[in-house]
Parts: C-alpha cells; structure tokens; sequence
DNA sequence: AAGACACGCAACCGCAAACAA
DNA sequence: ATTGTTTGCGGTTGCGTGTCT
C-alpha cells in the first residue's frame, strides 16, 4: 500500500523549505550526491544536493528509504520474533533494536509495531486473559529512559572521512555463549542449550569465535543459522564490548569497505 | 457506485544529546 | 560556562489505498 506521489503538495514560495512526499528527482539529487560525495553535515548535502528541503529531512528519507542496504520485502515472521523478543527487553528503544537488524530502519519497525503487533498482542491477551502466560509484552525492563549507547553503525559512520559514502548497516549477529560467567550472567544457566544473545558484525556469513573473559568462548552466527526461539535473545554486553572491540579497532574503518 | 471506515506507510514535530565556537 | 547548531530519536499525524456496507 504504496501511496502514490504528490509532489510539492505544499511548497509555499519557490524559495521556501518544501515539504511532503518526495520527488524521484529529489531522491535522485539525494542518493547521488551521497554516493558521490559522502556526508559532512546533513544541512551541507541538503544545499549541495541543490534540495530545498532541511538537512532533518534529507537525512530522514536516506535513512529510511534511499540507503542501498535496506531491505525491499515485507517484515517475515522471524524478524518478527525478533522484534517481539527485543522490544520486550529494550522496550520502545527502536533505533537500537533496528541497529540490530540488517536492512530495516527505525522508522519501519516502529510502524510495524504500532500497526500490526501491538494491536495482536494486546488482542491476544485479551482473547487469552486469564490464561496468564503473558502474550502482552512485558512492560520493558528497560522502561526507565535509558539512553542507548551508540551502535556500531553510528559509531562507525561519525568515525568515517566525510568524502565516504555511508558504509551499510552492519548485519545482525547472535552468538552462543558456552561455559562461564557470561552465560550464567545470560541467564542461560550453563544448560545444554547455549544462550544466544544478538550484536552487529559487519562480514557476515561467517562463523567465528572471540574471547569473553578468561574462559568463555562465543560463537558468532548469523540470525539464519539460528534455530533457538527468538525469546531467547538476550543482552551480554561484556562479550558484545569484546567482539567490537575485535572488529573494529581504534582509527580503523578499512574492514568495512 | 459511492461513501465510510480501517490500515499502513512516509514524513513531520518536538525534544534532548553531542558538539563547536 | 554559555550559546548556537547539528544530529538522532520516539511519538504522532496526514494521506493514499483497500475493504466493507
């Protein structure tokens, strides 16, 4: 349900800031003017694009439209899980929980949520009500205002010379904690079955391994080679600082291009 | 066929944090 | 320390489209 086009539908003087749906020669100016010559400030690319729009705007409709890594197809059942089982540990804190999954914004999950979960969580736990069993996602643990630490992907971007095209979002990654405090922290329990919990690594596709403390070794998949329930995703911060700090070392950009 | 309503998506708004001067 | 600017985020709104009556 793609609304159709109407561009301009409120400029008001030909030298004011326009608004409103974009044009495909808007995007046009937009994506290339990014591609080609990076970002330095978002206000800079609005006037060097030639747009009348506010850098605000420009870096909205990069972000949730024209970057090349995002994802074109429907939200599929399993990111759903995903999303379920990270908003219910991170609450509404979507710009982290899309930094967790490669190829969707903020701005989509966000909608996805408000349209389409909520309304079936909450009608399910009222079909349900009684049953207990929470379907209605629990109020999030990390209800209180906490501000997210920033992501790879933002961390990475500021990091970048402003002549680079933005790199892609890094892909989505859970591992497998074995053995140790890290799972017992988990809350896995040093059961049988691993812990998973999720991060972002940029070279995806591959299995790996880092160190976590002394004696806990992660293993790194890929949300594909993941059959454990999303409602085991949890949060191990230490064994995430690790592999981040593995990936990308200080002043280093060059494994992500 | 036409109007009412529901839905989904794109984009705006306001706020706060980060940063620079 | 203060002020101004930029960026990023979450909440909200506006509008096109699909469905129902």
């Amino acid at each position: 349900m793609v609304r159709k086009p109407s561009h301009g539908d409120s400029i008001k003087e030909e030298n004011k800031e326009r608004k409103g749906l974009w044009s495909p020669e808007e995007d046009e100016r937009l994506f290339t003017q990014i591609t080609y010559h990076g970002v330095s400030t978002w206000s800079s690319v609005a006037q060097l694009a030639g747009l009348r729009r506010s850098g605000k705007s420009c870096r909205l409709r990069w972000m949730n439209y024209l970057r090349p890594d995002l994802k074109k197809e429907p939200i599929s059942k399993r990111e759903e899980e995903i999303i379920i089982s990270l908003q219910r540990s991170l609450g509404n804190r979507w710009s982290t929980i899309a930094a967790r999954m490669p190829g969707r914004t903020d701005n989509e999950i966000k909608n996805y949520w408000n349209s389409r979960i909520r309304k079936r969580l909450s009608a399910a736990a009222k079909a349900g009500a009684g049953a207990g069993a929470g379907t209605e996602p629990a109020p999030p643990a990390a209800e209180e205002k906490v501000k997210a630490e920033p992501t790879n992907a933002t961390t990475a971007a500021a990091a970048a010379p402003a002549d680079m095209p933005i790199p892609a979002r890094f892909p989505v990654f859970a591992c497998q904690v074995f053995d140790g405090d890290v799972a017992a922290a988990a809350g896995g329990g040093g059961e049988s079955t691993p812990s998973t919990t999720s991060s972002t690594q940029q070279n995806s596709g591959e299995e790996s391994e880092a160190s976590v403390g002394d004696s806990d070794m992660i293993h790194f998949l890929s949300f594909d080679d993941l059959d454990y329930p999303a409602d085991f995703l949890v949060d191990v911060p230490g064994a995430m600082d690790a592999w981040e700090s593995e990936l990308y070392p200080a002043n280093s950009m060059s494994s992500l291009y």
